[in-house]
DNA sequence: AGATCGGCCTGGACGC
DNA sequence: TGCGTCCAGGCCGATC
């Protein structure tokens, strides 16, 4: 379940070898969610960024208008040069043959997007269009984030996954940063103090799993083939039945809109 | 227009 | 052993 800080780590091995490579030629498998793919045929990639958990490549053409490869990892997607080691893999759904090397995008469950779309114009896209700031950027501040969940009813944890009221959160930051700030995944409205210990928190847990390249709980690789190392200070996500770290009480596990959420019964508070 | 919910997709865990 | 069922969940689109 690559997030930000999974979302992050690829990014930082992608980069340097990705960005001022041509790309030769595109394959797509039909079957996965690829649009106009082809169009980053000849192009060179100019720079490569992550917003919340997109990567996002500059593309430039001569005689061509500026455009953008806008890839999504989904749950299971991952990116692998083809080096020494490698090995024809069933699973690859992408390859882009670079003017040095060959890179596949490999996907298991086919949940990951590569779009090209003109530069900047995410409208078809529109999670993209319409997400929230970075955590980590000096765009997130607490009196904006505060103002931004009071604009939703929806359960705060929903409201996290959503992207709006911030970028990059899925199912186990949003579980770790409202255990750490004592909110309850369901509550409904959440005040300005609380919501400023929310974004403290979402900040401090993203950027210890920065520092760790992530968390691998299944699937989530680097482009180097290794695992985050995240998992293991995991203190809510996936921890059910384990004692709260503050209260002892045993972590109970619920769904809130619609995806499995762990949190404290008795510090984590409505 | 916002909220909600099912669908997508596959492998792995589990029960009988 | 083998089969069936359920679960994981980011995002999208249909529907309310």
């Amino acid at each position: 379940m690559p997030e930000l800080p999974e979302v992050e780590s690829v990014a930082r091995q992608l980069r340097p070898r990705l960005v001022n490579r041509r790309i030769t030629s595109v394959w797509t498998d039909p079957q996965s969610r690829f649009v106009d793919v082809q169009a980053a045929t000849g192009a060179r990639v100019a720079g490569l960024r992550r917003r919340g958990k997109y990567l996002l490549a500059g593309l430039t053409a001569a005689e061509a208008p500026r455009r953008e490869l806008v890839m999504h990892l989904g749950m299971t997607g991952a990116f692998r040069f083809r080096d020494g080691d490698w090995t024809p893999d069933a699973y690859v759904r992408a390859t882009l043959t670079l003017d040095d090397g060959v890179l596949d995008f490999r996907d298991v469950r086919r949940f990951g997007r590569l779009t090209v779309v003109p530069a900047g114009d995410y409208s078809t896209i529109a999670t993209l269009a319409q997400m929230g700031p970075e955590p980590l950027g000096p765009d997130f501040r607490p009196t904006d984030f505060h103002a931004a969940l009071r604009r939703s009813r929806m359960p705060v944890k929903a409201q996290l996954l959503s992207q709006r009221p911030v970028a990059g959160v899925g199912n186990i930051y949003a579980d770790e940063a409202l255990w750490l700030s004592g909110i309850h995944p369901r509550a409904r409205r959440v005040g300005p103090q609380r919501a400023a210990r929310l974004w403290g928190a979402i900040r401090q847990v993203l950027q210890a799993a920065i520092e760790r390249e992530g968390t691998t709980f299944r699937d989530y690789q680097m482009v180097n083939g290794q695992s985050g190392r995240n998992a293991t200070f995991l203190i809510a996500y996936g921890q059910q039945g384990r004692p709260c770290p503050r209260c002892s009480t045993a972590l109970r596990k619920t769904d809130v809109g619609g995806r499995g959420t762990t949190y404290c019964p008795r510090c984590q508070r409505a």
